[in-house]
This record gives C-alpha cells, sequence and structure tokens, in this order.
RNA sequence: GGUCUCUUAGUAUAACGGUUAGUACAACGGGUUUUCAUCCCGUCAAUGCGGGUUCGACUCCCGCAGAGAUCACCA
C-alpha cells in the first residue's frame, strides 16, 4: 500500500474536547498503518482565539492517547516551522504566485460595505456571493493592511470523498474567498492548501462542516497547480441528547477530563475508533495496534454518531480488567497512582497492590478507589442500624443480642487463626466451619461479619476482605461492632 | 432561503440484491455461598414514509418527510 502522509492540524484555542480527537485518531491509524507519516501542525492564524496555554494541552492529549507524531512541535522536520503564525512569507510567496496570474486581488472594501452589499442579497432573496460585487478594476498587487481575495473559477466540480463517496456542486458555492486577512496572516481556507502541499500530505481528514467548502479548495488547488489530497469528511459525533453536534457549549469534556477520571487511554482511543467506524466484523476491543491494522475510511460510517459515556465506562472496565491479567498486578499498578482515598498515603504499595487485586474488577474508572477502598485504610464509621435494618438479618429475625453473641462466636473462631495461615484459603475454610457451627445461611453470616468490618454498601469477597485488612484489624473492627451493638441496646 | 450531507432497535453498528435482519452498550429477568461488580444464561427492541426496478430490496432509482452542516478578514 502506498503510504500516507497524514496530518492533525489544530487550533489552539483551547483543550481537545472529546467531539474533535477522532480527526487525530483515524489519520494517524492510516500512516503508521501504511508506513507514512503524522505531522502536527498548529493552526494558530487567528490571534483573538488564541489561548497560550492550548499548544501544551493539545500535545499532552495526543502523547497521553499514544498518537505520536513524526513532524511538528518539539520533533521539527523538513517542512518547519510547523506554527503558521512563523510561516507568514510561505504564504506571501504562494499568494504572490495567485497574484501573478490575475487569480488575487487585494481588496480594501470595507467590512460595512460587505455587511451592506450581504443586507442587499438578502433582500432580493438572492444568494450572497461577494464575486458579484467584485470592483470593477481589481488590484492586482499585494498591499499591505488589506486582504487579498481569490478570483473564483466557478463551474460544476465533482470529486471523491474517501469517507462520502463521490460528491458535487455547482458554480454557486464558489467565490471570492479571502486568502490573507488584513493582519497578514492567512485564513485557515488558503494556509492549509499551501502547508498541506509543502509538508507532502497526501491524506485531509477533518469535519464535514468543511464540505461545502471543499469547491473552493478544488478551484485553489488548480489554480496553484497542485494536485488535491485524498479528502476525507467525518461526520460529526452528536452530543448525548438533542441534535446537536457535541461541542464545548454542550458540555463535552476534554480527553485530559476522561484521563483524571481515571479512564484509560487504551479505552478511551478504542471508544472513539469504533464510534462510526467498524471493520465488519463483531470485535468490540482493539489495541492501538489492531486498530493501525484494521481501520479502513470506506468503513466509516457517514451519518453523526451519538456519543455516549456509558459505553465509555464500559469499555473501560473492560480495558482494567483486560492488563491487569495481560500484564499483571505489578505492572499495572503505577497507573493507580492518582486515585487512591487520601487516608491511603499512609500505607506502602503492596499493601495497595494487595487492595487492588481483589477490587479491580469492581471498577468501571480508576476513580472509583477512592470511594470504594476507604475501609482498607482506616476504621468504618460504625453504623449499627446497617446491621438492623439489613434484609437478610431482619428476615432471620436475630436480635441485637443474638447479633452480639454471633459476633463473639465468629471474633472467637477467628482468633484461633494463626496469623501465618491468615490467609484467604484458610479464611474460607473457616467461615465455611463458622456457617455449619452457627447453623446460619450464608446470607446471614457473611452479611453479618462482611458489614461488620467493612459498614460499606459492598466489597469483594469475604474471605479477600479479611486476608487482606489482616487478623488484629479484622478481630479489633468485630470486637468494635459489637461493644457498639451493646451499647446501643441499652 | 440557497447549497450540500445524512436516515437499521433507546444508543453504536453488521448484513456480494436472497439470513428467522446479526452483534455490543443500555434496560429488564435469572444463575454463580452475603453485598457491589465481574462472568454466564435469557427477555425486550430496528430497516423514516411513498412509489418504482426485480422472481426477490436494508441494499439500486425517483419523490416526500425529518435531521444536520454551511453561507466570516473562525478554523
Amino acid at each position: 500500500m502506498k503510504k500516507l502522509t497524514s496530518r492533525f492540524a489544530p487550533s489552539p484555542t483551547g483543550y481537545i474536547h472529546i467531539g474533535n480527537v477522532r480527526s487525530a485518531i483515524y489519520p494517524y491509524l492510516l500512516a503508521r498503518q501504511t508506513g507514512g507519516k503524522f505531522i502536527l501542525r498548529i493552526e494558530d492564524t487567528d490571534r483573538a482565539r488564541y489561548v497560550d496555554s492550548a499548544t501544551d494541552l493539545i500535545l499532552d492529549t495526543l502523547k497521553w492517547l499514544g498518537l505520536d507524531w513524526d513532524e511538528g512541535p518539539e520533533k521539527g522536520g523538513p517542512a518547519a516551522p510547523y506554527f503558521q503564525s512563523e510561516r507568514k512569507d510561505i504564504y506571501l510567496k504562494f499568494a504572490k504566485k495567485l497574484i501573478e496570474k490575475n487569480r488575487a486581488y487585494s481588496d480594501a472594501t470595507s467590512p460595512e460595505e460587505i455587511e451592506a452589499y450581504r443586507k442587499a442579497d438578502s433582500e432580493k432573496k438572492i444568494p450572497y456571493l461577494y464575486r458579484n460585487h467584485r470592483p470593477e478594476n481589481l488590484c492586482f498587487e499585494y498591499k499591505e493592511g488589506v486582504p487579498l481575495r481569490f478570483v473564483a473559477d466557478p463551474k460544476p466540480r465533482s470529486w471523491t470523498d474517501a469517507v462520502m463517496g463521490d460528491l458535487s456542486a455547482g458554480p454557486e458555492v464558489q467565490d471570492d474567498i479571502i486568502l490573507l486577512k488584513k493582519d497578514g496572516l492567512p485564513t485557515y481556507n488558503f494556509a492549509h492548501i499551501v502547508d498541506d502541499f509543502l509538508m507532502g500530505v497526501d491524506l485531509i481528514a477533518r469535519g464535514v462542516e468543511y464540505l461545502p467548502l471543499i469547491p473552493n479548495y478544488l478551484a485553489l488547488y488548480e489554480a496553484l497547480e497542485i494536485a488535491p489530497p485524498i479528502l476525507a469528511s467525518l461526520p460529526h459525533i452528536l452530543a448525548p441528547t438533542g441534535n446537536k453536534k457535541l461541542g464545548k457549549r454542550d458540555g463535552a469534556k476534554s480527553v485530559t477530563e476522561y484521563r483524571d477520571s481515571g479512564v484509560l487511554p487504551e479505552a478511551l482511543l478504542n471508544y472513539l475508533a469504533c464510534l462510526g467506524w467498524n471493520d465488519g466484523t463483531e470485535q468490540e476491543l482493539y489495541t492501538k495496534e489492531e486498530l493501525i491494522k484494521k481501520f479502513s475510511l470506506d468503513h466509516v460510517q457517514s451519518s453523526g454518531a451519538r456519543f455516549d459515556e456509558v459505553k465509555i465506562y464500559w469499555y473501560n472496565g473492560q480495558w482494567i480488567r483486560r492488563l491487569v491479567a495481560e500484564e499483571g498486578i505489578d505492572a499495572f499498578f503505577p497507573r493507580t497512582k492518582d486515585f487512591w482515598p487520601k487516608t491511603a498515603e499512609a500505607y506502602e504499595d503492596n499493601y495497595k497492590k494487595r487492595v487492588f487485586s481483589i477490587i479491580y474488577d469492581r471498577l468501571k474508572v480508576l476513580s472509583n478507589l477512592r470511594d470504594m477502598t476507604g475501609y482498607f485504610f482506616s476504621d468504618p464509621e460504625i453504623r449499627p442500624e446497617l446491621l438492623l435494618e439489613n434484609k437478610f438479618l431482619k428476615k432471620a429475625g436475630l436480635s441485637e443480642s443474638a447479633l452480639v453473641s454471633l459476633l463473639s462466636t465468629v471474633a472467637e473462631t477467628l482468633a484461633n487463626v494463626p496469623e501465618t495461615s491468615w490467609n484467604a484459603e484458610t479464611l474460607k475454610s473457616t467461615l465455611n466451619a463458622l456457617l455449619e457451627t452457627t447453623s446460619r445461611k450464608p446470607a446471614e453470616l457473611f452479611s453479618l461479619i462482611r458489614i461488620a468490618v467493612s459498614f460499606a454498601p459492598f466489597s469483594p469477597a469475604l474471605e479477600l476482605t479479611l486476608a487482606v485488612l489482616g487478623k488484629n484489624v479484622t478481630l479489633a473492627r468485630l470486637n468494635a461492632t459489637k461493644s457498639a451493638l451493646l451499647l446501643d441496646g441499652e
């Protein structure tokens, strides 16, 4: 397959939100699949919307997702610089080529006059096209401080979009678009064409919102005698409710917000790649390598796909379990670093690893650790009502004094388990034996013990929980609960 | 309004013009010695509407409806 050079070309106006990372992922996958290059270019020509920290945010996001680039910021490359604001003279050079051919003109028409044209056309109910108001004598030279416009060549145009298929549009959408703004910086419309050409880009993937402009781009390619690259229009990702495209205004989260809540990059990449794409099989879980191998644009859906956070969490749960199974607890453990409760700080990694090993299969996101593991690190608040209102204990008709005596039996029995045998296996058989001696149902005895040591809404299998808590803590908590019940009963 | 695009269950999607229209998430029900989760089993649920082509249409064609995008010295 031909090596494809592709690019991601964000504007540094803020964080990358979840709705537009896909236009980085797909070109990346194709570049890697074909052994081509992936270029990162920062389109910072809009000084009004420029946000200083945004570039770093974008770089961090891509790195975290595992989308490494071959040329661009921090890397450099043969077509440097990769910030459009630093390429002013390059655009001017190309603009002059167009001027020489009488295909671009400086236009001093004021924004007010333009607005008046627009208004007049709309009153006449005819489509507004600037070329209908073009000055009579065009100024075919570059004038600083004045916008430079393209001389349109309106005619029917047809082309093939790698996602949408064969497309065509008439002359009525082709206009004298602005190439250079009055501040001398290029518009996106002009800059991307020049840059993609100079950088050897042969695949452009971007949102469908650019589709109506493509006839103008084709005219520009023609005038500049540049062969157009492969054009791919990616459908929008829709917000969870309504029919609007997912955007920051609809609360689209940044990629980093998902990272900070403990979503794994593997899961997010997997979810986003599969939102609107499918390889025709029933596979759901893809590694990055599998995506690189299997991705193709012709399987990209041409309709918009709705964003579904619930499914991200499903993917994330799957990925947590899969990575733990493949890499083991030790290798996975560093990823949990920022997600433990405050009280866990005093504990050693080894202990936290043991906690993690018995709880990881319950996690949707790593930050669940914060509210799911508290009782492993500090004594829980004793709430007798949790025992008294437990449905199994209630159903068994156990009085407070009966609970106290049960707890005593349990504590005595567990006290006889030697410290050296305090492990899940021994505990399991000890607990099973207790079922016999107390002649209680598992639901009753195990609920009692579970609540007495954790007072948590849920916890891992009982023998595992006790094994990790250790003998001293287990006995101390059983006794504390017992005392609290006795006090309560007075 | 002009131009362009899109339309399979609630959601994401699969189906050389020939399948009882498949899969996953969600929801609901059940099973795995307590809970929550995992895992397993099951239930519910879709081709927007109307024409045409064809022995046969989710698939091809036309019309309609609905939805979206765009019409900037923003990208």
